[in-house]
DNA sequence: CTATTTGTTTATCC
DNA sequence: AGGATAAACAAATA
């Protein structure tokens, strides 16, 4: 589930315990999420370290523990992150979880197990949080930046195009179909073939739905308004809130992609 | 029992 | 070589 918006939700929900040093760290070290980190010497160097920063890139995150111990997490599809005020039960899913001095916890779980973990103990940060394209709100963003990416993936629908990570870090599905349903492109064009006209309302939707959705999403997780796709998309029978035309749903790119005919035809 | 899933990596084909 | 696409990963839910 998590992009852009709930990566920085999930974020939020470790802030309490900033400034707090780690009593225990108890975790699940033979499941899938820790494939690639070395997980006891994530539990042994954690211990006793104070939480200092908590960050996201896209849907990567990156909290900092001292001055040298990095840990990276991607919530996958099922990742979830939650601070606990007291320390409770650990759930089934529950595997990581950092047991804080002042008697609370932070906990990642992730029942599909897709997340990551990454741990690293350098005074330098790692590559993985160093070297990352530049995000879509950033300055380095700019139109000319994304034109030249869809050139190069020219034969690709869009839609997948928006969901490659090394140039639209945090994109996911639902915000890869809200954006193009705004700028009025059918999800299956191939990159190359949209018009410069369309090419300047794709950046500017990139843009938006990325605000919006920070605004709406981002701090409190409100319910979208209705006159985004987002409400309609998984309903079967759901209509467009520009059009009232019937959505339809079919795999694009290899994920389940739902577009408004009327509003965003192919043009090939 | 079958089909589905808002993500990423790896393999395979072109 | 590099791009496009499909499969694999794991488990809950409908």
């Amino acid at each position: 589930m998590p992009e852009l918006a709930e990566v920085e939700y999930y974020r939020k929900r470790w802030l309490p315990a900033l400034e707090q040093s780690v009593a225990r760290v108890c975790l699940h070290a033979d499941k899938r999420i820790f494939r690639g980190a070395d997980s006891a010497a994530l539990a042994r160097n954690l211990t006793g370290e104070c939480f200092e920063a908590a960050l996201c890139h896209g849907k990567q995150m990156c909290f900092r523990f001292g001055n040298q111990h990095w840990l990276g997490v991607h919530l996958g599809m099922t990742g979830k992150l939650r601070h606990t005020a007291n320390a409770v039960a650990v759930e089934k899913h529950d595997h990581l979880v950092l047991e804080m001095v002042g008697g609370g916890a932070l906990v990642f779980s992730d029942p599909r197990l897709f997340g990551r973990i990454l741990y690293a103990n350098t005074s330098e940060p790692p590559d993985w949080w160093a070297n990352l394209p530049p995000e879509v709100l950033s300055a380095e963003f700019s139109e000319d930046w994304v034109n030249r990416f869809l050139d190069r993936r020219a034969g690709a629908p869009i839609k997948a195009v928006l969901l490659m990570q090394e140039r639209f870090p945090g994109i996911g599905n639902w915000m890869a179909d809200e954006i193009l349903w705004r700028a009025r492109i059918h999800p299956a064009t191939r990159a190359g073939r949209i018009s410069k006209l369309k090419r300047r309302a794709l950046f500017k939707s990139i843009r938006e739905v990325s605000e919006d959705a920070l605004a709406v999403i981002g701090t409190d997780w409100k319910r979208p308004p209705d006159d985004w796709l987002f409400n309609h998309r998984w309903k079967d029978g759901g209509r467009c809130p520009r059009t009232g035309g019937l959505l339809k749903r079919e795999t694009i790119g290899g994920r389940t992609t739902c577009w408004s005919p009327l509003w965003q035809p192919l043009r090939v």
